[in-house]
Parts: C-alpha cells; sequence; structure tokens
DNA sequence: GCCAACGTTGGC
DNA sequence: GCCAACGTTGGC
C-alpha cells in the first residue's frame, strides 16, 4: 500500500464536496501535467491512502482522509470538446490523461497548515515543500502518519 | 496582486 | 536537442 497527497482548490472542488458526493466517491480528473498523470496510470493502486490537500488559500492546510477506490484509467473529459478539460490531442486510442476514483473517509479532527509542515522535522523531504506545484505527491509512510497524528487522527 | 518556480511550446 | 519565451501554479 502506499501513501499520497492530492491537492485541490477548495474553491473548485474541496474536501467537503467530495463527502457530499453519493458514497463520498468522486472521480479524481482534470489532472494535466505528465508526472501526475504517470502516477495516475502507473502507480495508484486500490487501497492507496491518500490526504486532501487544501491549497491557493490564505492558509493551506490538510484538510482530509481519503481511500483510492478504483485504479488509473483514461480521464474522459479530455475527449469532451464541452468539458474546460478538453485536450485535443486525447483520442479514446490514445488517451494520454488517466483519473483515479477516491472516497472521503473523514476529515482531520485538526487540520494541518502547511506552515506546522514545513517546520516539522520528519516532514521536510515531502513535495509539497519543494515541489509544491505537483498535484499528485507520493509521500512515505512516516509522513503519512506524522501528518494523520499531527491532525488528531487516532 | 506580486513574484518565484517550473512546465510547456516552438523556433532554430 | 537546445533554449528563450510564455503560461500557470501557488504561497505570501
Amino acid at each position: 500500500m502506499r501513501y499520497w497527497l492530492f491537492k485541490s482548490e477548495p474553491g473548485c472542488f474541496s474536501f467537503q464536496d467530495l463527502q457530499n458526493c453519493p458514497d463520498a466517491t468522486e472521480h479524481w480528473d482534470g489532472v494535466r501535467n505528465f508526472q501526475a498523470r504517470n502516477f495516475l496510470r502507473d502507480e495508484i493502486a486500490v487501497g492507496d491512502r491518500v490526504l486532501f490537500y487544501h491549497s491557493s488559500i490564505p492558509q493551506p492546510v490538510v484538510v482530509g482522509l481519503c481511500r483510492v477506490v478504483r485504479a488509473g484509467y483514461p480521464d474522459h473529459t479530455a475527449l469532451d470538446p464541452g468539458s474546460e478539460h478538453f485536450d485535443p490531442k486525447a483520442t479514446p486510442d490514445k488517451p494520454i490523461w488517466y483519473m483515479v476514483d477516491v472516497r472521503a473517509e473523514q476529515a482531520l479532527p485538526q487540520p494541518v497548515p502547511l506552515e506546522v509542515i514545513r517546520e516539522h522535522p520528519s516532514l521536510r523531504q515531502m513535495p509539497l515543500i519543494n515541489r509544491s506545484r505537483l498535484s499528485i505527491q507520493p509521500l512515505s509512510e512516516l509522513e503519512f502518519e506524522t501528518i494523520l497524528q499531527l491532525g488528531g487522527v487516532s
């Protein structure tokens, strides 16, 4: 099992939005970055655990805990001319872009702010610190468990 | 709103 | 294949 951090702007799609979906489950679509795509297509597996991060707000925070419920499959929004994520280079044979499905498990009792992550000695290597733009980030088990602990998950 | 980081594009 | 120009992201 592996550990990940998924970023989202809450004004676009928040952890609460995910919790409000049927079965608290939704597609994680619209990712248009090749490194993140490779994680979605090749490495993220059913059962993997995911931290949900809110970016581009006054105090960015890790807010929730999710589980991967479907591994990578073609992101059909790339084929839809009406979608804001439409990519004219994508075809059914060569979809280019991939998505997974995630289910919200619980909100962190105490959301963990970026400034706390930045200060914590065990979290110095997290991509959030030096690769903040990557929207799908792999975490070590220690990093994942440390954030759960900071977030008050027992 | 600014700016640094960084990914993508396109000319050569 | 290099690299400058440009666009986007995201923290502050």
